[in-house]
DNA sequence: TTGATATATATGGATATACATATATAATGA
DNA sequence: TCATTATATATGTATATCCATATATATCAA
């Protein structure tokens, strides 16, 4: 079932904490996601892959970086749940960290102009 | 993280199914729940007793039956999840299959006048 | 009341599969 | 070359499932 697969997606924490990002900065690079949450880059890598893979993120190449986002074509019911599991992981400890650190990285790629 | 756990519980496609009849019905006893989704009766239970563990279903005994039923006390975002996930598994053909089968159950104990 | 039986539900044990992770390596672009 | 991103392999852990059985409650006979 579509849905169980879904929630299946949303099960583990770190890729919540990168779709909790994505909703609130719009669209990020592997490498700012690994900035933001502290992570070794292959794990983040997979985990995106299994998110895009299900159709839930997007991915564009921009230069040498690949800028995810959420996908826009999702069903209503799936935006339902991916808006009130990023709210709450955004309020948790984990998820005010993630958003500090990516607040102060520097030359952050996806916010270059010619991004 | 609780988020995390809470999307687990739900990557399950029987316990998808049993969730979108209690979100229906309210409260329906173990033997109504392997009587719409026609599987054996550990399985159900197995299912139950994990969702119960994690706080998502209440369980109550009324005589010989075992009544379960959404918990009351979920968190906003919780209630959210499961009310869109809901939906959306009763409009699938499996979701369709299991109202069909509980309404054409005979002698239902859940709606006994003294259950 | 006691004992026997039937129904309803839960759980222990065994097996198979899915998946998260780390390390190492490959591919791609500037 | 360096920086960025993706993937392959191996390993450990979690869990969905089944069968068999245990527990709890109700019914009925004597």
């Amino acid at each position: 079932m579509e849905v169980a697969q879904f929630h299946r997606a949303l099960s583990d924490e770190t890729r919540l904490r990168v779709l909790a990002l994505l909703a609130a900065e719009g669209e990020l690079c592997v490498c700012e996601l690994v900035h933001a949450l502290d992570m070794i880059q292959p794990r983040i890598s997979r985990h995106l892959a299994l998110l895009r893979d299900q159709g839930i993120l997007q991915a564009r190449r921009s230069g040498q970086w690949v800028l995810y986002s959420i996908a826009p074509d999702l069903p209503a019911w799936a935006r339902e749940i991916l808006r009130a599991s990023a709210g709450a992981v955004a309020q948790t400890e984990a998820g005010k960290r993630d958003q500090a650190r990516l607040a102060g990285m520097h030359e952050r790629p996806s916010r270059q102009c010619c991004a």
